[in-house]
RNA sequence: GCUCCCAUAGCUCAACUGGAUAGAGCGACAGACUUCGGAUCUGUAGGUUGCGGGUUCGAUUCCUGCUGGGAGCGCCA
């Protein structure tokens, strides 16, 4: 248990021993600049007797009294009722050595939750389609989706990452017959490219190299060269796809092919179920899904009259194979144009007998792309767009991620290359990853001298003031920040929390010096760099960033 | 017309279940180490949180009506 979950649970106890019921736990912050400058002490602050006063319908700056007496003085803090009921509290030796404790007792998993009720979790996003290259909209995705999946495992659930490739359609139809376009022409033949076929430089690619290498393909009969084209044009762009999510430093555990659902049975099974269910019903030649039972304004169609089933329809056998596979908990990550296809999916999952809360569909903004300011807009069919891989090569990957990251997925977010570029050094991830170099050569330059780090004793720790007791503080909210961040399914908060961290170590850094003072401040100071640099670089590797020794 | 998202400093963005004097970065101005890495630090200027109501001890946050911007409203994927 953290130290500030145990500080936690007393004021938690406490209010089940005075009214027999339950607040919840505690949420922490670190006390607000204005209470440290006005000399009302506090390094950690919580507003839980309002949330308290509240419920139990009580005065809150009386609550906090009772509240701030219940706290056990072995939990080694001093804490005061300030205003209308804040707690504000102070570390002191006892504390501090408890959260450094925490950090160096397990320093990989300081910041990671235990489970008691672990769910299965399957994370499906970026999920870009195979006709084109992954472009900056689906690299916010696959960041946002990424880092999420790593916030839930390290809150002890299990997550798969899966990446669902949309082989199957009129799109890859045109993708194909555009392919076969420059196929022949890069045989010397005469070819039409198809009306509305993708232009991009990459399908002129891929068709030259089918040509080199299956110069053979050119006897067969239009309809098998088509298929062959296929094939090999999907098989390309799902490399290329892992590619460029592996220069981001993004994996997936599953490829998992559309068109496999069909081969599977699966597009089948859920019209079955559903159809068994009462729920599917024909209309005007085509099959409709009455998501009108679970609050949708109208019916969907799942076959059409042509006999094709609907994108819809793959989606609900898709969930269904996700769940026959086991996982408990289903979240996808979806761009805007999908906000839509909510309702209906939710409604369709329910129809299958599943619980809608066990399935998650996340909605991001859209990226916008700016050039001398001026908006570009952005088209497959064309060919005009910013590929990811030319966005990681002009900035550098990190600063991709941090710029995708810092963001909150509900905002609209205006990506201007020339700007990215120019400030690309400014990126806020140097300032952060700045600190952990900062703090990894303090380390190597104390190995170097022999000292000692880690070794916590409580006498070490009386040696912390004020400055210290706060860059401790910020510490000890890590695992409390990776927490919200996972509940709330918002990364960006844990980036946030990032840069403060930084912030708080390069001044502490600045106005305090490590090594070479007295001997037991020396290594008081030494353990708390390092619990610093633990912390952060925990951080940063949720975040999907590297961690660098040196810069 | 309906649904969803957004509007906060000159710019790009934060602000946890409603909490203390709304915070960072960039840009501007003025400063700071003979020591562990200056990709740093400190300070100043910059705000009627789009506008009007409401809820209450307390609202950037919740409700409501506007204004402006974006996305979606297909038997496309």
């Amino acid at each position: 248990m953290y130290y500030l979950q145990a500080l936690g649970a007393s004021l938690r106890e406490a209010l089940q021993h005075q009214f027999g019921g339950d607040a919840g736990p505690v949420s922490w912050e670190v006390a607000p600049a204005s209470v440290q400058v006005t000399g009302r002490h506090g390094d950690l602050t919580c507003h839980y007797a309002f949330h308290a006063a509240k419920l139990f319908h009580t005065n809150p700056r009386e609550l906090a009294h009772v509240l701030r007496a219940a706290i056990p003085p072995s939990l080694g803090v001093s804490t005061e009722v300030a205003g209308p009921g804040f707690l504000n509290f102070s570390l002191e030796a006892a504390s501090a050595k408890a959260i450094l404790s925490d950090v160096f007792q397990n320093p990989a998993g300081y910041g990671h939750w235990q489970q008691k009720q672990a769910r299965q979790v399957n994370m499906e996003f970026c999920s870009a389609n195979p006709t084109g290259p992954i472009h900056l909209g689906n690299a916010r995705g696959a960041c946002f989706g990424s880092v999420t999946a790593n916030l839930l495992e390290a809150c002890g659930h299990k997550v798969s990452r899966e990446y669902y490739f949309d082989d199957f359609g009129t799109q890859v139809d045109t993708f194909a017959l555009s392919l076969l376009a420059r196929y022949r022409e890069a045989q010397g033949q005469e070819s039409v490219f198809p009306e509305g076929g993708y232009q991009g430089e990459y399908v002129r690619e891929i068709g030259q190299r089918a040509a080199q290498e299956h110069f053979e393909w050119a006897g067969l009969p239009f309809q098998d060269l088509l298929v062959e084209l296929r094939r090999f044009g999907l098989q390309e762009m799902a490399r290329a796809h892992r590619q460029t999510m592996d220069g981001l430093g993004i994996h997936f555990d599953t490829w998992f092919s559309q068109s496999s659902l069909e081969r599977d049975g699966f597009l089948h099974r859920a019209q079955v179920l559903l159809e068994d269910a009462g729920f599917l019903y024909p209309r005007d030649g085509a099959l409709w899904f009455r998501s009108t039972a679970f609050g949708d304004d109208k019916d969907r169609v799942v076959i059409r009259s042509n006999g094709e089933p609907t994108y819809f329809a793959w989606d609900i056998a898709y969930n269904l194979h996700k769940r026959e596979r086991g996982f408990d908990w289903i979240i996808d990550v979806w761009g805007p144009d999908h906000h839509g296809y909510v309702m209906r999916n939710k409604a369709a999952f329910q129809a299958l007998g599943y619980d809608a809360d066990d399935l998650t569909l996340l909605i991001y903004q859209l990226v916008r792309w700016f050039e001398q300011g001026e908006e570009v807009k952005m088209s497959k069919r064309t060919g005009e767009f910013l590929t990811l891989d030319e966005v990681t090569e002009a900035i550098g990957r990190d600063a991709v991620l941090f710029f995708l990251l810092n963001r909150s997925p509900d905002s609209t977010l205006d990506f201007n290359l020339d700007l990215a570029r120019q400030q690309s050094l400014s990126n806020p991830v140097f300032y952060v990853q700045y600190a952990y170099t900062r703090a990894f050569s303090v380390e190597r330059e104390a190995i170097q001298r022999g000292l000692a780090i880690g070794e916590i004793d409580l006498e070490t720790c009386q040696a912390y003031g004020p400055a210290e007791h706060r860059l401790l503080a910020k510490i000890a909210l890590a695992p409390e920040e990776i927490a919200t961040a996972a509940s709330n399914l918002l990364p960006h908060r844990l980036s946030g929390f990032a840069k403060e961290l930084a912030g708080d170590f390069h001044s502490f850094y600045h106005d305090h010096r490590i090594l070479g003072v007295d001997a037991s401040l020396q290594q008081a100071r030494l353990n708390l760099v390092s619990a610093f640099r633990i912390t952060l670089g925990n951080i940063l590797t949720l975040l999907g960033l590297s961690a660098p020794e040196t810069m």
